[in-house]
DNA sequence: GATGTCATGTGAACGCCTGCACAAGCGCGT
DNA sequence: ACGCGCTTGTGCAGGCGTTCACATGACATC
């Protein structure tokens, strides 16, 4: 019960689990290009990403990345199809909103640029930091995120904030134009429908870790007192 | 209708995406409790972690963590509970490979002895940065690993290196009897069975955002054009 | 040109997760 | 003592994701 009308751009959505799975492939497919291999079968790319052979040869028929059978795929063929789908192959500019301690390890992070997301600028609520440089940057203060965004064409931003200004600082975001959020900050943020937040808790992914330890030794336990 | 020796710990396996956001509400029960509030429903618990409501109610009963019908769940009661699945109640002590930038970063955070788990030490291989002094912490060369983590009795290890490092980061935790990784390097670790291994992939998140992003552009071009 | 080998592409089954909808149950007010 | 309103606990159905297994098809060799 989709429209009659279907495009043939690749407009067809790609399933959420694919979708992650995605930037894994092409981190390898690239450390491949660099090693001069020119094809890659789906068990190889499987081993490389960690994931099911089956799934792999799913998730690129999504992409209608096609390959040889017989042969594999064609790692360039690959890396500038899903390029394309990561992001459209253009770079997007990303906008950082906090200079604390992890704010200034973003901005120094080389992996961004590397990856097509250069950074655009630096803002903090905290008028001691404003002004300061980091990383190469003048920080700016929030006030100054409509014209950031304007003039960078930025279309990411990043919350690296304490939780207590995560909301606040998402508002802000939202407000300058930017439609695409990641949050470091240990605290849940309601967004406008059109605008898309990932969540990425430290705090959380330990404790997760946490709950299998837990099982794992008192498992151990109970099978030693049975 | 369960089976006839059943252990009366809370032994049975929770899911997975049910343990993913625990975390989530046990960050929102200890803000309720600070404020003073005593009881709390399903239905405000969920819009505190921004997820359904029954999602709530039925993870809760695995924990065997009933509440009150008419009233909601004790605060306090969840909080316990939920304490005790991620990780016993005990503090985890941690060790941090890789004092780089983000590594740094990690070290300075006051959520991690907040959240139960203190940093019990910092590793480099680089020889220049052994000795020197971080976050009141003297960075240790990777063979003390092994002696680190049997003095401090750490049990996660937090893999802060480059990619081309992260796999060697790894093999020198499950040597010296760290089970729990979480791993920022952006890169595919293998580990024995009995290890757990978290990604956290700064890189991969924006890409999955960039997907999203080029998506809704996209689609907007094409709602116009036809 | 035939044949064997190899890898893709996909149908189908299974399990996990989510959310609805409703019965069961608790407490309070009268 | 009784009924009303509120909230929990859960059966069920639908959807998503993963994996197996196999048919399909390409390439190379003889």
């Amino acid at each position: 019960m989709r429209e009659p009308t279907r495009v043939r751009t690749g407009d067809e959505p790609i399933a959420e689990a694919t979708v992650a799975r995605l930037p894994v492939y092409l981190r390898g497919l690239l450390e491949l290009a660099d090693a001069g291999v020119e094809t890659v079968s789906s068990v190889g790319l499987a081993e490389l990403a960690g994931v099911n052979a089956a799934n792999v040869r799913k998730d690129l028929s999504y992409l209608h990345a096609h390959g040889t059978r017989g042969v594999g795929y064609e790692v360039s063929h690959l890396v500038s199809k899903i390029s394309f789908v990561l992001g459209g192959g253009r770079p997007s500019p990303v906008v950082i909103v906090g200079v604390g301690n992890l704010g200034r390890a973003l901005s120094r992070y080389d992996g961004f640029v590397a990856g097509g997301f250069p950074i655009a600028g630096l803002v903090d609520a905290d008028p001691a930091v404003v002004g300061r440089k980091v990383a190469g940057t003048v920080v700016r203060p929030v006030d100054d995120l409509g014209g950031l965004v304007a003039d960078t064409g930025a279309t990411v931003g990043i919350v690296a904030t304490p939780a207590a200004a995560a909301q606040e600082a998402v508002e802000h975001l939202v407000a300058a134009g930017i439609r695409s959020i990641l949050n470091f900050a240990p605290s849940v943020v309601v967004v406008p429908e059109h605008v898309d937040v990932r969540q990425v808790d430290l705090a959380t992914e330990l404790q997760i870790l946490g709950y299998h330890q837990h099982r794992r030794t008192t498992g151990e336990i109970s099978r030693a007192a049975g």
